[in-house]
DNA sequence: ATAAATTTGCAAATGACTTGCAAAAATTCT
DNA sequence: AGAATTTTTGCAAGTCATTTGCAAATTTAT
């Protein structure tokens, strides 16, 4: 572990959310280059210490959002993003291994990898917008 | 509607997948540029005939795909793509309406969009890699 | 038909992410 | 430790999907 993905993976773990390599490479604790951000979150995430999604913001566009992988708890979890101030509301733990395994028989298909995740307004950017 | 967006909606209403701008501007059937498709889909899916999802493949890269959207059945389908073959397959159209509504219940945001889609490899590409 | 509004093609610009390459840092081997 | 070897980093340039400015072409309105 160089100090760079020390750095990444202790931002990643501290995270109530999931981060972008933007996001990260913009942290004062993470003087890197951005190419070393990119390369060293691949690793991580190869590695089995992090995981990642791609999520498109009408707001703030296309990004790869990476969090902390938990050795213990074991499954992912599911997100809401708002588009207005950017924030992610976690919908809990995945739920769905049921009916991959379900599909997987169904269709004969290997299933590498799902993605699911909600976009909308969250409620205080909700009632701020009343305000105007 | 001007030709090209004719041509671009026939398209779309005959294919049995969704389908990326790239693929639809290599068709020999529409010989546009392709700021006009590019422009072209946002127009189709902001009146309603067309929708989209950012879908990301191992193999073949990021990017955004299309389907026509039937004005009778309403609901929109999920798809699981093979990493391999680049094929999507069809699993049905959302059943998660119910479950959207609940979490903006419990939640207070109001959800705009949901993204579901399931990567892998399809089952013919498994055996065909058995061969090898 | 003439003017006004919309659409198109072409070329350049974006933005997220990747890559080549030489210098710097971490490991491995005397 | 000290030298050799492997890995990582910074910097700059490159990719790739998508977007945008602008003038010409096509539509639509008058
Ligand atoms: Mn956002
Ligand atoms: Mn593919
Ligand atoms: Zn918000
Ligand atoms: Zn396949």
């Amino acid at each position: 572990m160089t100090k760079a993905r020390k750095a990444l993976l202790e931002l990643l773990r501290e995270s109530k959310e999931p981060i972008s390599a933007s996001m990260l490479g913009g942290d004062p604790s993470l003087p890197f280059d951005q190419a070393t951000i990119y390369r060293n979150l691949h690793y991580l995430e190869e590695q089995g210490f992090a995981e990642s999604f791609i999520l498109h913001c009408t707001e703030h566009g296309t990004e790869r959002y990476y969090s902390y992988r938990s050795r213990s708890e074991g499954v992912h979890h599911h997100w809401f993003h708002c588009e207005k101030c950017h924030a992610f509301i976690d919908l809990g733990g995945c739920v769905y291994q049921e009916q991959m395994k379900d599909w997987e028989q169904q269709y004969g298909f290997t299933i590498n990898d799902h993605t699911f995740f909600l976009t909308g307004i969250c409620a205080s950017c909700k009632s701020q917008s009343l305000l105007e």
